[in-house]
RNA sequence: GGUGGAGUGGCCGAGAGGCGAGGCAACGGCCUGCAAAGCCGUCUACACGGGUUCGAAUCCCGUCUCCACCUCCA
């Protein structure tokens, strides 16, 4: 079956078709680097993180992800200010805290990540270009501004269909030198408040570019007039996504065929935003609770859903991750004899090769539709189980490797190394510290044993008390007691 | 004012004319020294009012409520 996505600009499903056979080029845009980085930010990219997982292993497309980081506007130069710091300082911070969050929920990462800052000539040609093709004008007042000419463009509103009429001009403003009021800066001419570093010479005066045009540009650069998809969330339609879109079609580029927006993490029912300021920040809620279960919930929604993070939200998502774990340690030990890591890196090993099923494939075809993804997945978890209990082998393995395969799609396979080292529930020896646990832990279990031996539960649940209360639960299984961290 | 989205069982969350998605929670049973995990089963919902249809959560008309974008924002 062929992949079909939903394309905001014409409201439709539509077969996807690469415009380079074989090749797929995506760029996503959102990360801002004015402060730290929120779940709802994550979401975005845990979305993106899964069309980039399926078209590579559901499709064997070659994929180049680009995600822009736009380290210079308006707001980074405020708070950067406020703060004391140089902006571009202040952008990098935030930019590092950005990927080390990513990095720990998993997303794996783009192709290419490049800086509005290192692409200031390339902006500078697609303004020259707008110039000269009469759609852009430079401010009559001095300014050193260089503005869009929106009613020089007639499919102006297109992607939002919104006709220009219709729209607000931006109540707050500066007219500055506008034609129109809803024609949006190209370039932005310094201010002198403005530090200095901020700013690049050009044919117009120094001056920094305007929001927008860092995106056409690299996208541009990176992927070519014109390729394939092009997402972020819901909110950059307009004006970002329309403006990037008008400008890079009045430049005579093809820009991007298919338009991906992705919904919010709201809370109480709002969305979660900085200037909100109810956010909810990654490395505060990987304090809670495990990366992966921070991963599977984000990702768990369709992406074009909202999602509301309520109380129970990251419970919830733990009892669901910790269902598909459960089966997977038990299967890795059925199956592939052992419970070390070599059985779970060779179980890992086969399940890339494995077959995905057809109600999986399909559901991530319709639109990346993840929770009917994730109904075929606890399917086989269950059939998985039911195959362990009645000590059919073959059909545990199938299962065991279907789920392996599919969950890794997904970004939430167990066996990933990622998420060792303290992510892992099973909590696996990962290094000395753990290693001598181990060994302490299995020395109690022993202690236990024995005692259950001959019938003294008194002294076994006193054992498995003390290990309760050190967050270290034990399960008795037919072979033999295993235990794993509780939180 | 314009544009877009949503209202589903105790909760989360898919679906989009007929076959009880799935997860969580709860309850009953099996298993277990007891647990845990697992398995089996129970809980049969689609904002409201009309209509179309043999049949509507799904289509049509109307109403209500909520959210988002039009200004920085995943």
């Amino acid at each position: 079956m062929t992949l079909r996505l939903y394309d905001t600009a014409t409201r439709e499903l539509r077969d996807f078709e690469p415009v380079v056979p074989g090749h797929v080029g995506v760029y996503i845009c959102g990360l801002t680097t004015q402060g730290q980085p929120h779940i709802g930010h994550v979401r975005f990219t845990v979305a993106f993180d899964v069309l980039r997982r399926w078209l590579q292993r559901g499709h064997g497309y070659e994929v180049t992800l680009v995600r822009n980081v736009t380290d210079i506007d308006d707001k980074i130069l405020t708070k950067a200010a406020d703060a004391g710091r140089p902006w571009w300082a202040w952008s990098y911070l935030h930019e590092r805290a950005t990927t080390q969050a990513l990095e720990t929920l998993g997303v794996l990462p783009p192709t290419y990540e490049p800086r509005a800052t290192g692409h200031i000539p390339e902006m500078l040609e697609l303004v020259a270009a707008l110039l000269e093709r009469g759609h852009a004008y430079v401010a009559e007042d001095d300014s050193g501004d260089v503005y869009f000419d929106v009613r020089s463009w007639p499919d102006y509103g297109s992607l939002t269909h919104q006709r220009l009429e219709d729209m607000e001009p931006a109540s707050d403003a500066d007219p500055r030198g506008k034609r129109d009021p809803r024609d949006f800066a190209l370039w932005k001419g310094r201010k002198a408040s403005e530090p200095v570093t901020a700013s690049w010479p050009t044919p117009y005066g120094r001056g920094r570019p305007g929001w927008h045009l860092e995106c056409s540009a690299m996208a541009r650069k990176y992927l070519g007039d014109t390729f394939d998809i092009h997402g972020g969330g819901v909110d950059l339609r307009f004006p970002h996504h329309e403006n990037e879109q008008a400008q890079s079609h009045a430049a005579g580029l093809g820009f991007a065929r298919y338009w991906l927006h992705n919904a919010w993490v709201t809370l109480s029912g709002e969305k979660m935003s900085k200037s909100l300021g109810n956010t909810l920040a990654v490395n505060e809620l990987t304090r809670q609770v495990r990366p992966l279960v921070l991963r599977y919930y984000l990702g768990a929604a369709h992406y074009r859903s909202t999602v509301e993070f309520g109380d129970d939200s990251l419970a919830e998502a733990e009892a669901a991750v910790e269902r598909i774990e459960s089966f997977v340690q038990r299967a890795v030990e059925a199956v592939g004899g052992g419970s070390g890591d070599t059985a779970a890196q060779a179980v890992a090993d086969q399940a890339a090769a494995a077959e995905l099923p057809k109600d999986y494939r399909d559901a991530l075809d319709e639109d990346l539709n993840v929770p009917e993804a994730l109904a075929v997945v606890f399917t086989a978890v269950r059939e998985g189980n039911r195959a362990l209990e009645a000590d059919d082998v073959a059909t545990a393995r199938q299962r065991l490797l279907a789920v392996v395969a599919m969950t890794d799609v997904l970004g939430v396979n167990p066996l990933d190394p990622r998420w060792r080292g303290g992510g892992g529930r099973t909590g696996g020896p990962a290094d000395r510290a753990g290693e001598a646990l181990d060994t302490l832990v299995q020395d109690r279990l022993a202690a236990r044993q024995a005692a259950r031996a001959e019938r003294d539960f008194a002294a076994a649940d006193a054992i498995r008390d003390q290990l309760a209360d050190l967050g270290i639960a034990v399960e008795d299984t037919p072979a033999g007691p295993r235990w794993a961290w509780t939180r």
